[in-house]
DNA sequence: TAATTTTACTTGCATATTGCAAGTGCAAAA
DNA sequence: TTTTGCACTTGCAATATGCAAGTAAAATTA
């Protein structure tokens, strides 16, 4: 997702296409996965999800999540060489997204494993489970620094 | 999204990354969005879109969205060279992914611009939403064959 | 009917992104 | 004070994407 004509690094002004641009690629929604619904929190255990990611490509992605106001890092006051990545606002607002993509792979592959299943509360009313993931996500993410 | 150590072509079970495995790419879901709120069916209207998406690059996408079960094509009754693109049902069914996205975008970056806007309606009943255009999907896109 | 254009791709090669393995630097633990 | 663990970096190989030109076949035009 890097240059375009405009020089803007970004290849239209539509809002899909940007969040692509920004969001879009293999690894950044798994990252904000792990954030959201494992404790995961320093970089060794965002690196140990299942699939792997590489070390380099980590790296990248946290600075890239960053810079975008995704996430944010504070200094781990119990190990100081590491810090612990946490969700902003804007990473938290994400939550929709990664629920209807989970919800949707599980619906069409009944194999694949959702990390917050809780499929009876998505039909019923998913603004409402959305809402009460959002409450909890701004506890554990929030106000910290 | 290729090979892995299972030779599955999926980097775990999480729903999310078998997901990102079929949808998560660069362009998917680009075409998708010019499906859903463009009227563009053919392959030389897909390629008009604002991003310049390369012409080799949308044929292999087509292919593995159809294979996927995403798309599916009929030949043009008008043209026999051509195919018409549409949606199934599954397809169809990522429409609150891409919604999601644009609005989550549109949040953020007010200067981005919402294929089928209606912030209003999203807020008011988002689900509501997603229904109404759902069901003009079906009707633009499934039975056609 | 023949030549031209339109349409949907394919092909070859350049560039960019991702993947892997090994290495580095620093703080904590032994 | 050595060793270990953690958070990265670096170099290079493998994929994926981007670009430009080319091809085949159906439709349009002359």
């Amino acid at each position: 997702m890097k240059k375009n004509i405009t020089g803007t690094g970004r290849r239209s002004h539509c809002a899909i296409s940007m969040a692509l641009d920004t969001v879009g690629d293999k690894w950044s929604l798994l990252i904000l996965r792990d954030l959201m619904f494992t404790g995961k929190r320093s970089y060794g255990e965002l690196q140990s999800s299942d699939e792997k990611i590489a070390t380099n490509i980590l790296a990248t992605r946290l600075v890239t999540l960053e810079e975008n106001n995704i996430i944010y890092k504070q200094p781990d006051a119990a190990d100081s060489r590491r810090y612990l990545y946490y969700l902003t606002e804007k990473g938290i607002d994400l939550l929709p997204v990664v629920i209807e993509l989970m919800h949707w792979m599980s619906k069409y592959n009944p194999g694949a494993s959702a990390c917050t299943a809780n499929t009876t509360a998505y039909k019923k009313d998913r603004v409402l489970l959305y809402k009460e993931i959002t409450k909890q996500l701004r506890k554990l993410h929030l106000q910290q620094g």
